[in-house]
DNA sequence: CCACGGATTGGCT
DNA sequence: GCCAATCCGTGGA
């Protein structure tokens, strides 16, 4: 398999939103690799898009978000959590696709030990896997995604995601946007339809 | 099962 | 000063 190119991320948002479905999230850090299905996923289209960090235009916090299609966007939020976004789109254009939930493959176990707050006494049932990446949250807890990795290019080693085959349109559910205020309307939320690990 | 509220920092109005 | 692209524990049905 092979690391996914430029050329899918500068796209428009919603394509990328939808077709990272199926695509396997890569994580390294300190010899451990953990990999993640995406199984759900949101966009957020700048100054048409009231609910986008970027619908007032730029600041320091969200300028990652206009350096183009195939950077990692990390933000903090409520005082305490980080989300991981795919940076689409061309350069300027202040897009990118929030990664809701992963199912978890690889790395489990570490995964677990990161989500200390839960601690399962096993890590090895599919009722334990299911906290631990099912949220924007939950997820870069488990990966050990943090401001550090705000920036950084999805073409290098650290983080990067993996093609796979594309999933048939009737695998893909599409609803609106989860904990937002503003645009709720927009039907800008992706999801594999009946997936265990979508966040809801 | 569902609804609700507290946690806790930093960005921006 | 207000409040957020969330999560978790609690309490009641």
């Amino acid at each position: 398999m092979n690391k996914l190119p430029p050329s899918f991320y500068q796209r428009p948002t919603l394509t990328v939103a939808r077709e990272l479905l199926g695509k396997f999230f890569v994580r390294r850090h300190k010899g451990t690799r953990f990999v993640g299905r995406i199984v759900e996923t949101e966009a957020y289209r700048g100054k048409l898009d009231p609910a986008s960090h970027t619908y007032r235009g730029k600041t320091k916090r969200n300028e990652v978000m206009y350096w183009g299609g195939g950077h990692l966007y990390v933000y903090f939020t409520y005082g305490m959590h980080f989300c991981a976004n795919i940076v689409t789109g061309k350069e300027g254009s202040g897009e990118a696709v929030l990664i809701r939930a992963l199912e978890p493959l690889e790395g489990i176990d570490i995964m677990a030990k990161n989500r200390a707050r839960t601690r399962p006494k096993r890590t090895n049932t599919t009722s334990a896997r299911r906290n631990l990446t099912n949220g924007p949250a939950k997820l870069c807890e488990a990966l050990l995604i943090r401001r550090e990795q705000n920036g950084i290019s999805l073409l290098g080693d650290e983080i990067y995601l993996l093609d796979a085959p594309p999933l048939h349109a009737a695998e893909v559910a599409r609803s609106t946007r989860i904990g937002i205020k503003n645009g709720k309307e927009k039907r800008w939320r992706f999801a594999i339809k009946g997936n265990r690990w979508v966040s809801r």
